[in-house]
RNA sequence: GUGGGUAUAGCGUAGUUGGUUAACGCGUCAGUUUGUGGCACUGAAGACCGUGGGUUCGAAUCCCACUAUCCACCCCA
């Protein structure tokens, strides 16, 4: 079969036999977000191409070759968000949410998209869970994200995720550093790959981070930006690193973590695998004090994290970490014959109008094919209708896991006695869903 | 933008000295007598073998181009 349209590139599906992972993530990360004070906030999927352009930085790839940008009618262009951190401070400064005293903290869920050509890990239209904390200027706050980011990590169950932080200072000691790292690459000059020399004049913090052997071997030795922060830099990369201890947060100091966007400043982190191929940057973030007055808001400290969650997913499904199963439906009403099929009807409207989750044969199948279905889509119990059941006023419910069958009345009292017997154990069943996050987090620790 | 791999039913695969109705597993549907699922058995539906050219009496199988997809570089979540 041949489909003439088909989804764009780097683009997924989410079929139902796969929703439940992403529902199982989507409540994971809520959760953590709220537990730690955070408040969801719901951006524009497009905003002013000039946003991106004034925060991710007019010389990063991003803004320069992978913008999904549109001219409407008129003189503006829009551009599809390859972030969310642009649009979460935009609209925190257009709200007034920076006047309600600080720190103002929120989250939100959210697609990316950005041009780039696909591979594992990397798509055009991704999804993002992120946190953005605005107000606080201590390391305790960066600490704070930093545990935030590693209890979703947590609670997904996940193992071995590498957490990696650095320091990239303030626009001042970032200066000087700038000058002793091109000074020092300037003598290998002749040495370096293509792209590095480029970078040598663009943005030689890059070179750290060359996959080249040479060029890694020349980098080794290379300054490190460490050595070059101010004291009040100095001071905020110590006491970050107390508190993570404190948290008892493992982590390892990594100079060439760089991040690509311009926003940085000091804090700079990311949550590392090595299971899902070369895209294993799962969450990465840190402090970035100047974009809201870039942004033209009142100049306010803030940072933030940005958490892939097709990335989370697939590393998930590596490691065999659980799901949060769909739920199935409580009673399969199986009826056979033209009247039971018409007097089920209001069968099923009372079991519904009580709350349950009910389903029956809409394709015509028979009693036999009505089992096998019911089965199949894992209902818990399965009422069978016929002319006897009618005439007697009554019908048997079959537990499907145990195949024990009992008689419920269909009178007045059916959905009385149906409850008192299986009110209680659909309840359980109902509030393990429920508690299914908090449950997770439980059997981490 | 640069490189490499792959392209056969809904999914996963088999199918090389090119040769009649393209095979298997899963899934779907229907049956295995009388009103009850999971197992087993039987059967059915479902593939223009990615697209377009070429070689040949004959191509899923060889050649070329294109397209899609995957992986890697780059960059990032």
């Amino acid at each position: 079969m041949s489909i003439s349209i088909q989804r764009p590139k780097g683009t997924q599906d989410v079929t139902p036999a796969e929703v439940y992972k992403w529902h199982t993530v989507e409540q994971i990360v809520k959760n953590c977000a709220e537990r730690f004070g955070f408040k969801e906030i719901r951006i524009p999927t497009f905003e002013d191409t000039g946003l991106f352009v004034r925060s991710v930085g007019d010389t990063t790839d991003v803004v320069q070759k992978e913008m999904y940008t549109v001219s409407a009618t008129g003189d503006s262009t829009f551009t599809l968000r390859p972030e969310g951190t642009a649009g979460t401070i935009r609209a925190a400064i257009e709200n007034g949410l920076l006047n309600e005293g600080f720190p103002q903290k929120l989250y939100y869920v959210l697609s990316c998209f950005r041009h780039e050509k696909p591979q594992a890990g990397r798509l055009r239209e991704f999804h993002q869970f992120g946190c953005e904390m605005i107000g606080a200027e201590g390391p305790a706050a960066d600490a704070d994200l930093i545990a935030l980011a590693k209890s979703v990590i947590d609670m997904t169950g996940l193992k071995n995720i590498e957490l990696n932080i650095n320091s990239i200072g303030c626009p001042k000691c970032r200066a000087e550093y700038h000058k002793a790292l091109k000074s020092y690459f300037n003598q290998y000059k002749d040495k370096l790959c293509s792209t590095c020399q480029e970078r040598l004049e663009k943005n030689p913090m890059r070179l750290l981070d060359c996959k080249s052997e040479e060029d890694k071997a020349i980098a080794a030795d290379a300054p490190v930006i460490l050595d070059y922060l101010c004291d009040d830099c100095h001071a905020h990369f110590d006491g970050l690193q107390k508190n993570l201890k404190l948290m008892g947060i493992d982590y390892k100091v990594n100079p060439r973590i760089v991040r690509g966007l311009d926003y940085y400043t000091r804090t700079v982190f990311e949550f590392i695998t090595t299971d899902i191929g070369a895209q294993g940057t799962i969450c990465g973030g840190g402090r970035y004090d100047g974009l809201i007055e870039c942004l033209g808001g009142k100049p306010a400290p803030a940072l933030g994290f940005g958490m892939g969650l097709e990335r989370l997913i697939l590393t998930m499904q590596k490691q065999s970490c659980e799901f949060m199963e769909p739920k199935t439906c409580d009673i399969y009403i199986a009826a056979m014959g033209e009247r039971a099929i018409r007097e089920s009807i209001g069968i099923i409207s009372r079991f519904r109008s009580e709350g349950y989750f009910v389903e029956y044969d809409l394709v015509g199948r028979g009693l036999k094919a009505q089992m096998k279905y019911a089965d199949k889509i894992g209902a818990k119990y399965v009422m069978v209708l016929g002319d006897n059941e009618l005439d007697s006023g009554s019908a048997k419910v079959k537990n499907m896991k145990t195949g024990e069958q009992t008689d419920i009345s269909l009178g007045e009292k059916m959905l009385e006695d149906f409850a008192d017997r299986y009110y209680e154990t659909l309840m359980a069943e109902d509030e393990m869903f429920r508690n299914f996050v908090e449950a997770f987090g439980g059997e981490n620790d």
